[in-house]
DNA sequence: GGAGGTCAATGTGACCAGT
DNA sequence: ACTGGTCACATTGACCTCC
């Protein structure tokens, strides 16, 4: 499905609006993009199959996902000290660093029932990569640190441990339902990416939810990310009323974890407000997502690190173990960032249109010569990917999380877990169906 | 089988002559010998189904063994520099490392043709183990070094790789048959051990082989060694002429290795000549031959040695990556080493029969006290094994054997190997078959 | 378009039969 | 008593269906 090219456009969208660059909507530039071309597993960096869970997977990425994510506490422990690198080879050799690759770039379970929302995430990891340096053509190593989705100047992780950055007004957080029964159970990492998007999406004046059950899905997300915050520290937002069983292995192993750590309530707090206009615009919303991907490098690396941090601080899991230590950074770094990549946002858009309008007559070399190449190669078909990709780039940094080998005992699972995993899969499968019984409508991704 | 002890003695036994220490070879003392008892697989630590492939293994690693010694080249390198601890929790997830901790204790999948000699393995490791502390009390780690089969005093490993070695005398390796095809493929590691078993077997005036079809064994046996030693550097000793195939995959991999390391021709040239008096008795070559390996606490040390140092030369796969480095030994030192152990065993014999005709009156403390309890406890049975030996001894010396990493290119496999893997089976199955067709009277196992 | 189910291929190890 | 074969079981991932 992704590996072979559509090589007729279909120009049939709706609400061809102008976007203040230029014309990116332009149907024909637009049909030309082909946003899965030459994608990556984010995991093992075999040729993607699709997006799945929250991130460009392959086949078996995606599988492995699927069945381990509930499972967690089955999986040994790394003997290499969590620092396999995962490729097409060895995928299977080390289960522990694979899901911890997976957790580490964003795949989530939950997070994927939201429907289209999920797509936001393809949004964000498309962008980042084009602006790191091509689709297929960087293989950008996949060890143990952070995933070659962010760019190399966004690296350095930042420290959201600080509960100043917590400061979110609770308006935002709040559900439109009100929630009699708060969870404290953790799950799962929660889709902190999503978290974000749908945070502004109810920050923002323009197009609201369209529907009831959009409005539903959004409460409850966002007790989801209520209960991945963990039951200790939640003084602001009441939880939602949604009667949704977590996933109960899960939050066996890794949940106990998390509540040690008590991931931070709302990592976004400081960043989100910021946002580029261009959703702003119905056609960008209107647009195929994979499509509306090619126009939007936007906020993904500030989010995507923050999710990243805030992943390796809930399941140890994802901490690299001792290698680089980065100092955690201020907030006003964050801030300081997420401005620059608004405006690179801007000039990439004007780019990309730029070099979309080229394409068809000449190919000059444009200001970023990089970016709009690797939108070039969209369009043409390149059979020459080997995903021989196991070069092991320079590591990161990372914060170093202890593992809690010494002084913790959550070793008496995979007996408790092991139970608890068929009933819990009924029953997640059981809610999933009734939840989506009336949810047809998918929400609305306009933003501010 | 081996789990459930034997309660019942069965005094049945021929031959019941004198040993020249007391009376070893009493039937009722005898009978109350158990050398199955608590026996641990020397892989991975479990309880051990029996003796497989030359080393005592439980049912899994005796399958895995069988498995994938023929296909060494499919088999993924380690990611952990080859010092992945192999216990029962963990053998399954670095198949490089299981197989490497099978080679290193011995496993050999061409000696087991030679029928009831590999029983002489037994004996070896058995008596390693209990003058090395206690048949099953002693988990003596499985870390990456030297088996724990060997005692502590005998980790340090002998260099053999000095051709002043290999000067044994021709006619204890020439084969009866003359030999017209020399071989230069390695199928795999030659079984060291009954190499050494086999030319004292030849070089001892008391009963000769007892066939022509064990003669053959014999001297294929020697053909394989020979191969092993890789093509080059094979001046004294011709080849022997049986046709038999080798196992193409293996030397596809570790034989091109191994070639180049080229093992020495014979590492028990200077050892073996000294062989303890006891097998001068034909009662004891008649004993049952797990309850021979309860009286022969005998040149085990020094073959093992021997055999893993050659092991280590031949099959990278064998070479504990740097972390301890020990200085290779002159052969003085094996020598002397040699006949402490002679010594030892005189006095082990002695030690054993005594307590064993202690043992049905007064339990008191001998001059070997560990060994003797040792011996003790393997009549009463212990059902309070827990294999959850995992404590990390320290590692013992090893050579540091260079793994060939920088300068060769052996990673052209996985296609020839795959290829040649069915044809090798088949081929190695109808030449076994027809080998072991004339082929039921076991060898003489009267030594010196 | 993505989640989840299916199922062939592969690896594993307990068990068994042959020798 | 050991070897090799068998087979149930677990894992993997390509493919498919459903929503
Ligand atoms: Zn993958
Ligand atoms: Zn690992
Ligand atoms: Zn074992
Ligand atoms: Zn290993």
């Amino acid at each position: 499905m992704f590996g072979s090219s559509n090589p007729h456009p279909h120009p049939h969208l709706s609400h061809p609006h102008l976007s203040p660059f230029g014309n990116p909507f332009d149907q024909t530039k637009i049909d030309k993009l082909d946003p899965m071309q030459n994608q990556l597993c984010r995991v093992c960096n075999e040729p993607a199959a699709g997006f799945h869970f929250g991130a460009f997977t392959c086949e078996g990425c995606k599988s492995f996902f699927g069945r381990t994510c509930n499972n967690q506490s089955v999986i040994q422990e790394c003997k290499n000290n969590y620092r396999c690198e995962i490729n097409k080879k060895n995928r299977t050799t080390c289960k522990a660093c694979r899901l911890r690759k997976c957790l580490l770039v964003g795949m989530s379970k939950s997070g994927s029932r939201y429907g289209r929302r999920s797509n936001w995430f393809k949004i964000h990891c498309l962008m980042q990569q084009q602006a790191n340096g091509g689709p297929a053509g960087s293989h950008a190593g996949s060890s143990g640190s952070l995933p070659p989705i962010l760019p190399a100047s966004m690296h350095t992780p930042m420290s959201m441990t600080s509960p100043t950055l917590t400061t979110s007004p609770s308006g935002l957080w709040r559900p439109q339902e009100p929630s009699p029964s708060p969870r404290s159970a953790i799950s799962e990492p929660p889709r902190l990416f999503e978290a974000g998007i749908s945070r502004s999406s109810r920050a923002s004046p323009s197009p609201p939810p369209t529907s009831v059950s959009a409005e539903r899905d959004l409460s409850k997300f966002l007790r989801l990310k209520s209960s991945a915050a963990g039951g200790i520290r939640e003084p602001v937002r009441p939880a939602s009323p949604i009667d949704e069983k977590p996933e109960v292995s899960i939050s066996h192993t890794l949940g106990s974890l998390a509540s040690r750590f008590h991931p931070m309530y709302s990592p976004f707090g400081a960043t989100l407000p910021l946002l580029p206009p261009t959703f702003n615009f119905p056609t960008f919303a209107n647009l195929p997502l994979h499509k509306q991907a090619l126009l939007s490098p936007l906020l993904a690396s500030s989010q995507m690190l923050a999710a990243a941090a805030a992943a390796r601080k809930a399941y140890p899991l994802l901490a690299t173990p001792p290698a680089e230590v980065n100092a955690s950074r201020a907030p006003e770094d964050i801030l300081a960032e997420h401005r620059a990549l608004l405006e690179r946002f801007r000039s990439v858009s004007a780019e990309m249109v730029a070099a979309s309008e080229r394409r068809d007559n000449v190919k000059t070399s444009p200001k970023n010569p990089l970016l709009a190449q690797n939108i070039m190669d969209l369009s043409k078909r390149s059979s020459d990917e080997e995903s021989n990709g196991s070069s092991s780039p320079p590591s990161v940094g990372s914060e170093i999380i202890p593992h809690l080998s010494d002084t913790d005992e959550e070793n008496e699972d995979s007996e408790v877990g092991a139970r608890s995993k068929a009933e819990s899969n009924n029953n997640e499968k059981a809610e999933r169906k009734a939840v989506k019984k009336g949810d047809e409508t998918p929400l609305d991704l306009t933003c501010v």
